[in-house]
DNA sequence: CGCACCGGGTTCTGCCATCTGC
DNA sequence: GCAGATGGCAGAACCCGGTGCG
């Protein structure tokens, strides 16, 4: 049986090749008139129906249910690879499995992104051994591949991937800051090369626009504070820009400083996502008497504050406003709000319980570290004792 | 010593739409 | 017309500790 599928993974490429090969140099129009199909598949005679509906390969369906993919939903996400004759499911799991897949693993993979079964082992060795001049093991690429099967299988571009690794290297992006991205955005080094030098060259004329010294740097320095920057679209990211520009009337040296500092992390957040929490926040400091010039201080002290979504926003800003804390207050040490809700609650019931007295302490116990807090709490605990 | 400032670490896929080439 | 390749979108925080200063 493996036998079997190693000879048709085998047939599939050369198949495929020699399709190419022989269709390549057809003109377009005879090509868009006469399905090649016709041409090439002998069995398939006169008296066919016109468009027979494509047949799903039952021998395929089958070693796919032996390997314990779901087929359900396989057949849901890429229909089309359930019809094909050729498919290379053995060599795939035989590879993967090489590498230290389990083959729930395997199944998993197969059964989100059915495409991967399509790819010839030489393929496959070559994209690995790719992905090995980033990672240090195996076994993470196979984490990777198991979290995210499509950023792996998605593009049959071998080429394209090795050109994407010397061009974000050229960026002056290191080993690590590669493995971080490729780690953490595997999308990126699926994208062709001409859209990333688009989202490079968007940000090189960003900052030369708002009169950078180095625009060449610029993009490394963004990417490394964003590692998904690069799986967003240019659209996006103009938008959001915009947005900022709009809502806190930035000059442009203000908005450069903004962008090369915290403000990356939050650039790519969904257009309509940021001028919402924009909004909330707006609304907030408005209704608890702040002026137009507090939001613009806020943002720059603390930019996080707009990745933090409305609801959550609001939740915590009441939390710290019915703990006794005034919106002054978290005007000038906004860091407060980078904890959670549940977080700020608790830490507040305790600090009650020891009467604490934020007019005259301030704020900043509650900004931070879980280790330094408790500190804090016994020695306040002890001098209430004494 | 206690505190404030500051930066860093972790983190992100799975689906749909559109085009392209055979 | 089909499947493959590729682009784009929504979703949405939290925590830690080094260091330098008074």
């Amino acid at each position: 049986m493996a036998a079997v599928a190693g000879v048709k993974a085998f047939l599939s490429s050369y198949r495929s090749a020699a399709l190419q090969r022989r269709f390549g140099h057809m003109p377009a129009q005879l090509t868009s008139t006469v399905p090649p199909r016709g041409l090439c598949s002998a069995p398939m005679k006169a008296n066919e129906p016109k468009t027979p509906a494509p047949t799903e390969n039952e021998s395929l369906l089958e070693n796919l249910n032996l390997m314990g993919v779901d087929v359900k939903m396989a057949r849901q996400r890429q229909p089309g690879v359930l019809r094909k004759a050729f498919t290379n499911e053995r060599g795939l799991a035989k590879f993967l499995q090489g590498k230290g897949a389990s083959s729930t693993v395997v199944a998993g993979i197969v059964s989100r992104y059915p495409r991967a079964i399509t790819r010839s082992i030489e393929h496959l060795e070559h994209r690995w051994e790719l992905w090995r001049d980033i990672f240090e093991t195996d076994a993470e690429i196979v984490s990777i591949v198991d979290r995210s099967p499509e950023s792996f299988f998605r593009s049959s571009d071998n080429d394209n991937l090795k050109k994407n690794i010397a061009f974000l290297t050229s960026l002056g992006l290191n080993n690590k800051d590669l493995h971080r991205l490729l780690t953490t955005a595997p999308r990126t080094f699926s994208n062709s090369l001409e859209l990333n030098r688009q989202m490079v060259e968007f940000l090189e004329d960003v900052c030369a626009e708002l009169g950078g010294e180095n625009p060449e740097q610029f993009p490394k320095s963004v990417i490394s504070k964003n590692l998904y920057i690069l799986i967003r679209s240019t659209k996006r990211v103009k938008t959001n820009i915009d947005i900022l520009r709009a809502f806190l009337k930035l000059s442009d040296s203000e908005l450069l400083g903004l962008l090369q500092g915290p403000v990356a992390q939050i650039i790519d957040l969904s257009n309509e996502y940021l001028k919402n929490n924009f909004k909330t926040l707006q609304q907030r400091l408005v209704s608890h008497g702040c002026r137009k010039s507090d939001l613009k201080k806020l943002v720059l002290r603390y930019p996080m504050v707009l990745y933090i979504g409305s609801d959550t926003l609001s939740s915590k800003l009441d939390c710290l406003l019915s703990g006794g804390i005034a919106m002054q207050q978290i005007l000038e040490k906004p860091k407060v709000l980078d904890y959670s809700t549940q977080n700020i609650t608790g830490r507040l019931e305790e600090l009650h319980r020891v009467r604490y007295d934020f007019k005259k302490n301030g704020i900043s116990v509650l900004d931070s570290s879980q280790k330094r807090f408790d500190a804090k709490m016994e020695k306040l605990r002890a001098g209430l004792d004494d």
